[in-house]
DNA sequence: CTGTTAGCGCGTTCAG
DNA sequence: CTGAACGCGCTAACAG
């Protein structure tokens, strides 16, 4: 009936003069063969186009050589950089993707069942909190390989983690922004149930007391991870002239809020007030001023996260947490003004770059 | 052997106490089945969550229910857009995605199998140049279904197209220039093979054709689709005192860079000199002075191209060319000074936007 | 080193 | 309206 002219593995194995089992060997590398007979197998492939049937293969040796990317959204700037990472590292271990976005509807535990899992993947990448903790529990209870980006793993798994080191980050910005002479040091909070943006508060908390400085709790105030947010908690702030030198905002979105929030008070960043962000998203170098932030190697995040999987697929094994280094990048937003500085992991742009 | 505990079609029979083909049935909405019998057996599926093996049946239906993007970068800021409205229409209509990008190696005919094909896909969406035209060639003749996105059909081939109104768009927005005033229209052309490039510097032609305003070669020079190419050659401009009032770049990377020359040439922009683009990219309404440009709907030509490829795949039958209506947005780097305008397809943006 | 053979899980005839 | 039986294209034992 639907003999679609499909050329087959037999069609291989007659033309070589080979069985199938050898042909199937010479394809997958398995087994010894003589150089002899992979000669005439790979060119009988060639001469006839053969592609392996991937159903067939997958129904037969119950892997699909599939990798799943399961994110809340596709629409982040961050994201690009992600699925590039991703993307790559997938194609270069001869694996395949598979993409699905949850677009952040939510999802309960009896929502729609994820369109990704074994029955077309061999494992999955979870981003954030795209798949909620039951569904995760429960795939991983069955034994289904999956690494985990940017969340960590709910109470009860052991699935793999990969982030940055957002705590030490914080940290090094708040300090380059004492150094810079600053002391009142707002910060602007990420959304509540994000795991990047608590270990950035933790780590501006702690940046705060290892130098004696007092927390204020009147300096935290939420930005969301969000522009509008942000500009509203900032003008807040500046029309009841709280005392501030400098916000370090939880991420480079709500840093854009407070850089706007500023000018539009009237403030000049950063001779009034210094603004400094988190991730060194594509826009930040394009910012009136260009900003200061922590470069996130969310590119590197992505490799990484596919190397895990793929590791924890073929031997069981991966890296429980994976924290990726962090790097402070000096533009101008933060009021250093041209003194040199000896730290490691410090990146200042070209001239040519953030004049725009 | 290999047992994994999968739950199949056939546990899902004995629970129901009916038989696979029944249960197919169901789950395929085919043929006739008592209601009682639908009942019974979508009680036994979510019982034993039951999902059906990919594998299975693709090889037994042969069809993968999957479609699959083929992408020279995966970097570009509109790809986010592309993506989002390619990724929303497949899971809309229960297809899944397979993702692929080239990465912009040169993939010569002999080249590297594409790694999406008829053995793992039902259709391929293929953006711009990512395979050459003689594989596409050999594809369509195979019959595999494919639809192209801002790229014409190689010779020979009548492979339906998705792409934008370049033409009528850069008319436009060559119209409002001179609305504005401006005469001596320079135009920055896109990289030489490039379709959507190509219809622009044709709707720029005809533009001042239509206006009896002659066609000064000097004032086309390569923008590349690339700011530092702009840069380039509008300094040269500028340093060579060309005559100049406005400079339309073909797309809004190209007129970031001419804005970056204008101002380190020391001309002030709108006063001096004007500069639009094309796209809309995310970043244009940032810049300084915020944009004017031309939008092109890339989320809806992601959506057109999914639904295009998934009725080629089932009837057979698709629209040769889908051209997509573009919209000009006027914002400040046009010279534009507030006169009212009785245009359709025209925005402004609301002030709170621009004002970055 | 190579061939033979038995499924993999499901869709689809064809009888009943 | 339902069930039995076959085969999709391939891999993985097991022989030889």
């Amino acid at each position: 009936m639907n003999n679609r002219s499909r050329t087959t593995i037999a069609d291989v194995a007659r033309q070589a003069g080979v069985s199938t089992a050898t042909v199937s060997r010479v394809i997958n590398k398995m087994g010894n063969v003589t150089p002899d007979t992979i000669a005439r197998v790979q060119s009988a492939i060639s001469a006839l186009e053969y592609v392996p049937h991937t159903g067939a293969r997958v129904l037969a040796s119950n892997r699909t050589h599939t990798l799943g990317l399961v994110t809340p959204t596709i629409s982040d700037l961050f994201f690009i950089d992600l699925l590039r990472g991703i993307e790559q590292a997938v194609y270069e271990n001869d694996y395949t993707l598979l993409v699905y976005a949850t677009h952040e509807r939510p999802l309960d535990d009896t929502g729609p069942t994820l369109p990704l899992g074994r029955h077309n993947t061999d494992g999955l990448i979870v981003f954030t909190n795209s798949v909620d903790d039951e569904r995760l529990r429960k795939l991983h209870r069955g034994g289904f390989p999956m690494v985990l980006l940017h969340r960590s793993p709910p109470a009860g798994t052991t699935l793999p983690c990969v982030t940055f080191e957002n705590k030490n980050g914080a940290r090094q910005m708040v300090e380059h922004l004492i150094a810079c002479g600053h002391r009142r040091i707002a910060f602007l909070a990420g959304p509540a149930g994000n795991e990047d943006a608590c270990w950035r508060e933790q780590g501006y908390r702690e940046a705060l007391a290892a130098h004696h400085l007092p927390v204020d709790p009147l300096l935290i105030g939420q930005g969301g991870f969000n522009e509008g947010v942000a500009m509203t908690t900032v003008t807040l702030w500046l029309r009841d002239n709280v005392a501030i030198d400098a916000i370090f905002a939880a991420d480079d979105e709500s840093a854009r809020g407070a850089l706007r929030a500023s000018r539009e008070v009237g403030r000049r960043v950063p001779d009034d007030i210094a603004v400094v962000g988190f991730d060194d998203a594509l826009l930040s170098q394009y910012l009136t001023p260009p900003l200061t932030t922590i470069r996130a190697p969310i590119e590197l995040a992505g490799r990484t996260a596919v190397a895990q999987l793929i590791r924890l697929i073929q031997t069981g094994q991966a890296e429980a947490l994976t924290l990726l280094p962090t790097e402070l990048v000096i533009r101008q937003s933060c009021g250093w003004q041209n003194r040199s500085l000896k730290t490691s992991r410090v990146t200042h742009d070209q001239p040519l770059e953030d004049n725009s």
